[in-house]
DNA sequence: CTTGTTACTTGCTTGACGCAAGTGACTCTA
DNA sequence: TAGAGTCACTTGCGTCAAGCAAGTAACAAG
C-alpha cells in the first residue's frame, strides 16, 4: 500500500485508510493497545514477516501514531508505544470488533467492559447532547474542508 | 487479500479485517452508504480498476454485506445495495472519519449530523447504562469465544 | 447498422508480501 | 575467550494479488 489511488479524494475516510488501511497496520495497532511493545513480541503475536513489520512500524512512527522509545542503552533496544493519536484509533478497533462480534464470530473472543463497574461497553452514535442517534436519523453534509462544486 | 495470514487468530478485529480489511472494500462500502449503487457509478467515483471492483463486489455479496438487485430486465441491469450487516459497517466508517477529521484533515470535508435537530453526531464509548466511558477506564477480558489457555 | 451504455472479463505488467537467511551490537555461560 | 543467545532489524528472492488497458455481450437509440 505504498502508492495510493485515493489521490483525488477529499474524504477523511479515504485519508485515514491511506494511513491505516492496509493489511497489517490496524492489527499492529491492536497489539500495541493490548500491551505488546517489542519488535519480537509483535513478530510472534502477529505472525507477520519481519520486513513487513519493520516497514509498518517505521511508517506508523512517521505518522506519529507510534513512538520508538529506547528502554536500554547498552545494547540499544527499543520498544514501540502508541501516541495519543494512536490510542484514539482504539475506537475504530472497538467498532470493528463490535461489528465482527455481531456478524462474524458467534461468541465474542474478547469483551470490552468498564473497569469500575464491569459493565459492558459499546460503541454508539450520539448527538451533541449525548443522546443516542438512530442510523436513519443521520445525514452527511458538506463541511468546511469540502472541495468546490 | 485473498490469502490471509490471520488464520491462527481468535479475534473479532482480525476476523473483520479478513472481510473488509483490504485496500478498497471499505471505500466501496462508503460509496454505497453515500448512495452510489451502480457499477459504473462506483467505478467513476472510486477510480478503482474494473476487475478489482467486480471482485470486491462479488466478495461483498458472498459475505452478505451487499445485495445484487436487478433494476431492469431487458437489458439485464443490476445495482448494489447494502444489507443490514453492511449498513452496520457505517459505524466503523464514522469512527474512521472522526479519527481522520481530528488527526489528518484539518477541516472536515463532511459533517455527520442528526437530521431532526441538525446537531453534530459523534462516535463514542458508552457503558451499559448509556453513560460515557473514559478510555482509561476500559478493559478487555476473555469472552466465551476465547481459545484455551 | 453504427454508436452508446452497462456490467463486466481477459491478458499483461508491476509491485507488495512472505520466507529464509544474514547482520551488528551486545550479553551470558562455561 | 570462545561459543551461543538475544534483539532489532536488513537483504535477496520468488510468488501472487493489484493495476492498466483492451475486449465482450446484450441490448437501446438514432
Amino acid at each position: 500500500m505504498l502508492k495510493r489511488a485515493y489521490e483525488g479524494q477529499v474524504c477523511s475516510i479515504a485519508r485515514s485508510l491511506e494511513v491505516v488501511g492496509d493489511r497489517w497496520t490496524l492489527l499492529v495497532v491492536r497489539d500495541l493497545v493490548l500491551g505488546h511493545s517489542r519488535f519480537d513480541e509483535l513478530l510472534d503475536s502477529l505472525g507477520i514477516a519481519s520486513n513487513v513489520l519493520a516497514d509498518r512500524l517505521s511508517r506508523l512512527v512517521d505518522e506519529a501514531i507510534v513512538e520508538r522509545v529506547p528502554y536500554s542503552e547498552r545494547p540499544e533496544r527499543f520498544e514501540y508505544r502508541l501516541t495519543q493519536k494512536g490510542r484514539e484509533l482504539g475506537l475504530v478497533l472497538l467498532a470493528l470488533m463490535q461489528w465482527g462480534d455481531r456478524h462474524i464470530s458467534k461468541k465474542p473472543p474478547r469483551i470490552a467492559r468498564r473497569r469500575s463497574d464491569r459493565s459492558r461497553v459499546s460503541v454508539v452514535l450520539v448527538a451533541a447532547d449525548g443522546s443516542p442517534v438512530e442510523p436513519g436519523d443521520l445525514e452527511l453534509v458538506r463541511g468546511p474542508g469540502a472541495a468546490g462544486r
